[in-house]
RNA sequence: GCCCGAGUGGCGGAAUGGCAGACGCGGAGGACUCAAAAUCCUUUGUAGGGAACUACGUGUGGGUUCGAGUCCCACCUCGGGCACCA
């Protein structure tokens, strides 16, 4: 052993060295504050640093702190993000860029439970693990700007938006701040003084003043942007919470856990997140985001204009959406959903035990059956009929569970000649199926059909644009010859408006989120409890600390027991939960508010808490967030200069979050409309993860392969691939990395593997080539047995024009967080200079500062041996020459009948016609041309010539 | 079923409509070594040929173009999301 250590040059960039290099300059970059970004104002203000430098925001996707730490699937982002910022500073910008933690959740308190440690002890723990982890991969966070959704000093801020928005109300009426529109939130006090002057109404129409304390309170708290109601809820006994529509999984069971999830109705905190559904869905026009993003967020809102009609019937009116309200001629039946509240009334005699029994068939059945495709439609008359109100036709009810009770009005009219699910109802069941447009002859032609306006000879319904027939009534409403939709929607909703029969009305797929949870480990709600309802607290009084507690787990009961009851762990705290307090009008008793917030609350608004973490006045300095995310002027939203993060947040914590900021701004807190301007999505790591023949996942570090086959112990085992972590007991710990190669050849090897928002599998084998990389770069910088700087002379005039085509080539790259190929550019550089011999002295300066952003502590380490005392960290990036990009001559491919024959240099400022001459002198394209003539000759300036013959 | 992505060597991937396979891994051969590791050099899409070279080649089939991995149409496969959304 020793024999073969000393086999190796002492000053060979090895693993060892790679650790003592880096952990130095991390020491030594803390010891010098050297990543700390000034703030114009409040508390970490230093107006004349902020002066002269452009500012750039760029922001990860904070991580959970799970107990097992970091896996290398985890830092993909983070490496990008820290690259772009170093390449920035470098460039001369202010950056702020940090690290926080999510720390609130259930598997903090699922994994207290099982270790009787309390969640605050494991979170610390965790917490602590993860940041060494992250500061030993040379990440330059400001570490004054790190935060943790659990410490009471960023919570409290929580609690303080969470009053922010309980104290609102959404004005529908006003003007929006940002001048796109209509509707803004208000402070609530603003609402109750309009009921005092009778600007605005109440609901039954009373004076204000003769209305109870009682009234007068359920009327306000009804407007509230957070507001407890009644509310079907997934109930999760096996959890002893309810979890979001959100969390539940396809199979009608608890996302975490796998316990099954009731359908049942209970009081909760909603946030009328659905005010903000046209606002959210047209804002989106102003974001640097993917259009695959947009499209998703877009269809989660759901927007689809349409109208609300309403049909008279024996129970009653009955309300349905549609979004075609020009095919009412054509609604010959109605499909209400089995847990219409209307089926009981509608539902005569003779058909109440066919009715019965097919409402307890539909609530036996899991959502995922109610759901599945291709099933033969399934439904039951009720016996009762409705009238059609624009021709006075009856139309019969029926109920069918393809109609769902959470969307629209839970009731359909159905046109089967126009809607593709009514035509098979209709089919099914033997009702009339009468044509109101009549189809193009393409479309006929299309189905090898005659053109007919006889249905039955249809193979499907019809639609789209097309001349409406037999669509007029003698009251006014005459489509017939119309041939657009849009055009028969518009005299449709005019006509039901004019007549009282309905409106037209934009749906959303959008609902209220359900805002509470009946857990321990999340922020306390800043609410307490008199007789009439929920009371803010004072914002004095934040933080509301989370009480301490030995019995810290929701109450759990059998998972099968769906008609349990939740009982939250603050419930228990008798101490805790009544208080006397005086909040105005003298000392009274109060119950707390004994539910938690959900792990989303931290995550809405920790962007902001980045920019002015020790802030003690208020949540951020409004010139802290103007300067670091205001407007950039004429359509600019404002926001966060780089987001970077996972695709599986696309929907929840980026809509949430968007809407809390959309709140803060309406209400004066924040200068900027959207919280993140440009999102960049980036991959997943995979790890091929093994089963063995039980099924069961095996440790992948185990398994061995034999020729193209895999054995652990012996057992052979199948490959997959799928996400790192300890389910599938494929994790690869950073730590180990830096062992084996320190951590820049751990940046650069996940840097290299592809374009940042490619997922990419792990390869542990694959890491040693850039570990190569860096040794080469090393040997050709330093003498691997002395350790002193070994520089050639000057370059030359060729080897110059490389360096430049190089620093070209990555910042542009950089740029455009194509990381992976700024990576090959500088290997080439570098294999180049291998064969050069020795490193030009005037070379060495840039190729290091180009390694600084992707291999910091290296390129430290020979910025110093190249004997500079400081820091690279603010060097300007190296800069093109662009007398250096233009070569003298080139070589230009040349192609005969497009196919490539041969290559010609000509001079680069060669005009087409010397191209053209060089090329037909050429021996290959004689040959090829064979005699023949040229008919036409293509000159690509800088690229090719194609001969025509 | 709908929406959004993606299909390129043994593997990860590169390529403003202009020489497909940069760069890395792996493989083969060589140098150094008693030997091995490490390191360095050469080579490596497939088929044929000693070689020059020739043919084929970016999921499949068409199309546009002087020229297509790249643009258009249809289809197949995989991944993600949504789902009887009226």
């Amino acid at each position: 052993m020793a024999h073969a250590e000393s086999d190796i040059p002492p000053f060979r960039y090895t693993s060892a060295l790679a650790q003592d290099i880096e952990l130095r300059w991390q020491a030594w970059w803390e010891q010098h504050h050297s990543f700390e970004a000034p703030n114009p104002a409040g508390p970490l203000a230093d107006p004349d640093a902020v002066a002269g430098m452009e500012k750039l925001f760029v922001l990860d996707m904070f991580p959970y702190p799970s107990g097992t730490g970091l896996h290398v699937g985890h830092p993909l982002g983070y490496i990008g993000t820290d690259v772009y910022s170093r390449y920035k500073r470098m460039a001369g910008y202010n950056v702020c860029y940090a690290m926080g933690f999510d720390a609130f959740g259930l598997p903090a308190e699922q994994y207290a439970v099982q270790t009787g440690q309390h969640p605050a002890v494991t979170t610390a723990a965790n917490v602590a693990n993860m940041r060494r982890q992250l500061r030993r991969l040379g990440l330059s966070h400001d570490p004054r700007r790190s935060i943790d959704t659990t410490d009471p000093g960023y919570y409290r801020w929580t609690q303080w938006i969470f009053l922010q928005i309980f104290n609102s109300w959404y004005d529908t009426e006003l003007p929006s701040r940002d001048g796109r529109g209509l509707g803004r939130a208000r402070p609530i006090a603003e609402l109750i003084t309009a009921f005092e002057s009778g600007e605005c109404p109440t609901p039954d129409g009373r004076e204000w003043a003769e209305l109870t304390e009682a009234e007068r309170r359920a009327i306000v708290d009804d407007r509230r942007l957070a507001y407890v109601s009644e509310a079907p809820v997934n109930w999760c006994p096996g959890l002893g919470t309810v979890v979001a529509n959100e969390e539940v999984t396809a199979d009608g069971r608890s996302d975490r856990g796998n316990f099954p999830v009731f359908k049942r109705s209970m009081r909760q905190w909603m946030m009328r997140i659905t005010s903000y559904a046209d606002r959210l869905i047209d804002d989106l026009d102003l974001l640097d985001w993917t259009d695959a993003i947009k499209t998703m967020q877009r269809n989660w809102i759901g927007r689809s204009e349409g109208a609300r009609v309403r049909f008279a019937s024996p129970a009653g009116e009955i309300e349905v959406f549609t979004t075609r309200p020009d095919t009412l001629f054509g609604a010959t039946f109605m499909v209400l959903a089995p847990e219409h509240p209307l089926v009981a009334a509608l539902t005569t005699h003779d058909h109440a035990e066919a009715v019965a029994a097919y409402r307890r068939t539909a609530a036996a059945k899991k959502d995922i059956d109610r759901q599945d495709l291709g099933r033969d439609k399934t439904g039951v008359f009720t016996g009762s009929s409705a009238i059609n109100p624009v021709n006075a036709e009856l139309v019969p009810v029926w109920i069918a569970d393809y109609v769902l009770t959470g969307y629209g009005t839970g009731a359909i009219m159905a046109v089967p000649c126009g809607d593709q699910r009514d035509f098979e109802f209709a089919r099914q069941f033997g009702l009339a199926i009468p044509a109101i447009q009549t189809p193009p002859a393409a479309w006929f032609a299309g189905r090898g059909i005659e053109a007919s306006l006889d249905t039955a000879t249809w193979p499907e319904a019809y639609v789209g644009d097309a001349p409406y027939v037999n669509s007029a009534n003698a009251d006014g409403l005459d489509l017939n010859g119309v041939s657009s939709v849009a055009e028969g929607t518009r005299l449709t909703n005019e006509w039901l408006s004019v007549r009282s029969h309905g409106r037209g009305n934009v749906n959303f797929k959008l609902r209220d989120w359900l805002f509470s949870r009946q857990r321990y480990w999340g922020e306390p709600f800043p609410i307490v409890h008199d007789e009439f309802g929920p009371v803010a607290l004072p914002d004095s009084s934040l933080p509301v600390l989370l009480p301490e507690t030995e019995s810290f787990s929701p109450r759990t009961f059998d998972p099968d027991d769906e008609f349990s009851n939740p009982e939250s762990p603050l419930d228990r705290l008798d101490w805790w939960t009544d208080v006397e307090l005086d909040l105005g009008d003298g000392p009274r008793r109060y119950h707390r508010d004994t539910n938690v917030m959900p792990q989303w609350a931290g995550s809405c608004w920790y962007e902001l808490r980045y920019l002015d973490p020790t802030n003690d006045e208020t949540f951020v300095d409004p010139a802290v967030e103007q300067y670091w995310m205001g407007p950039k002027g004429n359509g600019h939203p404002g926001g966060v200069d780089l987001y970077v993060g996972g695709v599986e947040h696309a929907v929840l914590h980026l809509l949430y979050s968007r809407f809390w900021h959309k709140v803060l701004f309406d209400l004066g807190h924040v200068s900027s409309i959207e919280p993140y301007y440009r999102l960049f999505n980036q991959g997943l790591i995979l790890a091929a993860a093994f089963k063995d023949e039980r099924e069961i996942y095996v440790e992948a570090a185990e398994v061995e392969e034999r020729d193209g086959l895999f054995f652990h112990h012996d057992e052979p085992v199948t490959r997959e691939w799928g996400r790192m972590g300890k389910s599938l007991k494929n994790g690869v710990s950073p730590d180990e990395m830096y062992d084996a190669y320190g951590a820049d050849t751990l940046r650069l090897y996940e840097m290299s593997t592809g374009p940042m928002d490619a997922s990419r599998p792990w390869e542990t084998r694959d890491v040693v080539g850039m570990y190569r990389f860096l040794q080469r770069v090393w040997r050709n910088l330093v003498d691997e047995d002395s350790g002193e700087p070994r520089l050639g002379p000057p370059a030359t005039v060729e080897t110059l024009r490389v360096l430049h085509r190089t620093i070209d080539g990555v910042r542009t790259d950089i740029d455009g967080l194509r990381i992976n190929t700024a990576i090959s550019k500088l290997i080439e550089l570098n294999n180049y200079l291998t064969k050069l011999g020795s490193c030009p002295c005037d070379v060495a300066e840039p190729l290091v500062l180009m390694l600084a952003p992707l291999s910091p502590h290296l390129a430290e380490e020979l910025w110093a041996k190249l004997g500079h005392a400081d820091s690279l960290i603010r060097e300007p990036f190296p800069v093109a020459d662009p007398a250096m990009l233009v070569a003298a001559t080139i070589e230009l491919p040349v192609q005969v009948n497009g196919k490539f024959r041969s290559r010609i240099v000509i001079p680069s400022d060669a005009t087409e016609a010397v191209a053209t001459a060089a090329a037909l002198a050429d021996a290959k394209v004689i040959k090829s041309l064979n005699g023949a003539e040229p008919k036409k000759i293509i000159v690509v300036p800088g690229r090719t010539v194609n001969i025509v013959a």
